[in-house]
RNA sequence: GUGGCCGUAGCUCAGUUCGGUUAGAGCGCCAGGUUGUGGCCCUGGAGGUCGGGGGUUCAAAUCCCCUCGGUCACCCCA
């Protein structure tokens, strides 16, 4: 081995998370599988690595697909890439293993783009989310688009608002496409350089730009909805009829698209007003019901979203909600008379269901007994020369104040799970 | 990928304008004050390749170039 002519540190964009952000990163995935699979989700964890051609179908105009990959030829000669987000693949698990429709499954998960970071943007990103394959119906997406707001607010999120739009079938949205391109070129003159760039590749996307020069030239742009199909306009009215039956606040905009080639028909997102405009979108997803055939399947219907885990948790700092939850420990053992108490006392702790620490390499009782008060347990343990001639430990309450007692050896376990219990129905928790 | 700003102790930062004693503060950490008691207070201590490399200079945290990292806007997207 050589030494690194540089101390070794995390590729850009990426970062190692610890405790208090990966408890609650915990509490959010959990928070979102309870709901996903009270809906009758089950959950999939598809691979990080694919066959390339699995993402391709994403859209080869897309930054996502042409520059953001991290691909690779491995070594049987493959061309490889880490999963930039989970759709595709479980699209591609669907056409493997044909399973029985409707297919519903929800994920948590790492997902990978080599993009210039920022606030709420990694290389290395988590999101949660589902996908339902194998039906098409309109109360569908109302169940899946309720699904992704009961998610927010289930982080105690208010200041969110779901915005939705249709998209339409295949032909619908080529029309559609070419009538905004022939638009914009009609516009060419008030548009910025980038924006022209933009119409010739993906003209859709020029609509949701964020330059002011931009805005004015895309509020006159014609609207999907007079493109729309009848029968894809009937499915967006019986979308939104749902959702607003069932109460989920709902916005019509028919200038939201969505970044990636699959999405037709149903498109939405979840917007979060606490955060700046330019990674304000903590969610999104939509209906790809030619995704499936792309890929070597079936013609198969498909609809689901992500939310982006990091976008999430900055909005719920934003608004104060949703706060990473200390470590609790119920007891710390403080041991001054040769160490073996605290060895075996800690374990007897831990098999008894308690969570028990200690300090290691002595030290003074005052210096452990600061470790204690660090480690934010409900207990200290007390074990001196007097408490091992006597057999008894010294129970203090870290918290109360109030008067320290001595405990039998023998007792001490039960009497920390009794005075455990007591504190948590005091405290509720 | 383009442009702006930033990088000094574990953390948050001062010092950079106009180069010049041993590079500082708060918090945190360790120890003592209290030879068996945490939090508050007092005292002391440890801890720094000034992101890295090169250059200019008698002299560089400070000026110049390159580079790495972060951040903001654009692009794109979760």
């Amino acid at each position: 081995m050589v030494a690194p002519e540089h101390p070794f540190q995390t590729l850009t964009g990426m970062r190692d998370l610890v405790e208090p952000d990966t408890g609650r990163r915990r509490a959010l995935v959990a928070t979102f599988a309870e709901r996903a699979e009270r809906a009758g989700y089950g959950e999939i964890r598809p691979p990080l690595l694919e066959e390339l051609g699995v993402f391709l179908r994403m859209g080869e105009a897309t930054d996502v697909v042409s520059k953001e990959m991290y691909e690779f030829e491995d070594k049987d000669g493959r061309r490889v890439a880490l999963r930039p987000e989970l759709t595709a693949g479980v699209v591609r698990a669907f056409v493997q293993h044909h399973p029985p429709t409707p297919w519903k499954v929800w994920y948590s998960g790492t997902s990978f783009r080599r993009e210039r970071p920022a606030a709420g943007r990694y290389r290395a990103f988590d999101q949660v989310g589902v996908e339902v394959l194998g039906v098409d119906d309109p109360d569908l997406d109302v169940e899946v688009v309720a699904l992704a707001w009961g998610s927010v607010t289930d982080l105690g999120l208010r200041r969110v608002r779901l915005v939705v739009n249709s998209l339409g079938d295949h032909e619908d949205r080529q029309r559609y496409t070419d009538a905004v391109a022939t638009f914009l070129r009609s516009r060419r003159a008030d548009l910025s350089e980038a924006a022209r760039a933009t119409t010739e590749r993906n003209p859709l996307r020029v609509l949701d730009t964020k330059r002011p020069e931009d805005r004015a030239v895309v509020a006159d742009a014609p609207s999907i909805s007079d493109y729309l199909s009848p029968e894809s306009a009937a499915h967006l009215e019986r979308v939104l009829a749902g959702l607003r039956a069932v109460g989920v606040p709902v916005e019509q905009d028919d200038r939201l698209v969505r970044g990636l080639d699959y999405y037709r028909r149903t498109t939405f997102e979840l917007v979060a007003d606490s955060l700046d405009a330019a990674q304000n979108a903590v969610g999104g997803g939509g209906r790809y019901d030619g995704l499936a055939e792309d890929l070597g399947g079936p013609p198969t219907d498909g609809i689901g979203f992500a939310l982006g885990v990091d976008r999430l948790l900055l909005a719920c700092d934003a608004e104060g909600v949703f706060p990473p939850a200390d470590v609790v420990l119920d007891a710390f053992v403080v041991d001054t008379a040769g160490g073996e108490t605290a060895r075996d006392l800690v374990h007897e702790l831990r098999e008894a269901g308690l969570a028990a620490d200690r300090r290691y390499g002595g030290g003074s009782l005052k210096s452990q007994m600061k470790s204690a008060d660090r480690s934010g347990a409900r207990w200290a343990l007390l074990v001196g020369s007097d408490e091992l001639d006597a057999g008894v430990v010294t129970v203090r309450d870290l918290r109360s104040g109030a008067e320290q007692v001595a405990v039998p050896r023998a007792d001490v376990v039960a009497d920390l799970r009794r005075r455990s219990s007591e504190h948590r129905e005091d405290t509720g928790t």
